[in-house]
DNA sequence: CCTACCGATCGGTAGG
DNA sequence: CCTACCGATCGGTAGG
């Protein structure tokens, strides 16, 4: 807060909803269907307030990733740090997972498998803001099974080929849902997961 | 050929170099990212050139689409068949999807991968295009697996959980490679692959 | 936060 | 296949 009248604190207010408008509407529409036009149309303001609160279409991009970093945060991640490290917190990890693709946690799916797709080919800031999420997220799951093998609970096994293949299964699940409307696909994704973990320590 | 003076075929020539174009920025832009306006520049023809040649920019997707589904079928399907149906065909046929991606066959990778991710969340003909050629793979892998089986070549074992796992490892190195710019993905895949196929029959 | 406006590009159409 | 043109939308900016 370094105003007195308030403007700085309306404008935090304005932005949080608004993101939350904006990342939704990314995921479905991707991060260059989200326009100024359509943001200030569906948040009720005018464009010239949705470039007031985000700056350039490109700042607007980087703030709903980071949004949807968060986002992704508190739903995938924190609830498995509650669980004991080892396997147990790694399981809890992928059902999470599972749980934030399948709820559609965003309307279009896994946000960073929408984002990764769109921008792979396409260099700039926002790319490599969306590969630099891509490998957190794989530093995550490794860092969780590497828990799980010092704690005797996995075997030693090759550990970036294990999170490889766990993203794999999980984000193939997310896009046969999308592309099917079925949720068979997450029975598979538990399936293939279990299988990956049926290993003796 | 329905006329005499070739104006059908100028127009057949025209739309075959044309549409290569229109699929590999497709790839990379995305098939929203194919405007008339950018693939007439490209082509150097005008707007209403391209308008003449296939259409509505939705034409214009779903010849792409095709253009792009023809070309997998003679790299990746074709060159599989080739080989003595059972566990042999599976394993070309996933080696020949491999070379597709790792080789940029199109410019920003599998042309589908991408199309599926953008389109996933965007209800019309261009997305059930899309839905029908994931379907169809899925299909193609599933009938290769089945053969094999029923060859005593793989055990009797769940063929759709299958074809899942193995489009899920080819999916994964591919957006792995795109946001990591490295070749280790496809070694990953390839030992993933070889360990779902490790089984005895 | 707003209205009013800018040049560029969008998907085309008219007419040849 | 072309030029010329259309209304709509794009990402903003000016000024308040």
């Amino acid at each position: 807060m370094t105003t007195v009248d308030g403007r700085r604190a309306r404008g935090d207010v304005s932005r949080a909803s608004v993101m939350r408008l904006a990342v939704d509407i990314a995921t479905v529409q991707g991060l260059e269907g989200l326009t100024i036009g359509t943001l200030a149309t569906g948040a009720n303001l005018s464009k010239s307030g949705i470039v007031s609160l985000f700056g350039t279409k490109e700042q607007l991009q980087l703030a709903a990733i980071e949004a949807a970093r968060q986002i992704f945060i508190d739903v995938v991640i924190h609830p498995a740090l509650q669980v004991a490290g080892g396997r147990a917190r790694l399981e809890a990890l992928l059902e999470n997972w599972i749980a934030y693709s399948e709820t559609r946690v965003f309307t279009g799916g896994c946000f960073f498998a929408a984002a990764a797709a769109e921008m792979a080919s396409k260099p700039g800031v926002v790319r490599d803001a969306i590969a630099q999420q891509h490998n957190e997220w794989d530093e995550v799951i490794r860092r969780v099974i590497t828990r799980a093998i010092d704690k005797g609970e996995l075997p030693p096994l090759d550990v970036a080929q294990l999170a490889y293949e766990m993203r794999s299964l999980l984000d193939g699940a997310n896009m046969d849902s999308l592309m099917g409307a079925s949720t068979a696909p997450y029975s598979r994704a538990r399936a293939g997961l279990r299988r990956l973990l049926a290993v003796e320590a």
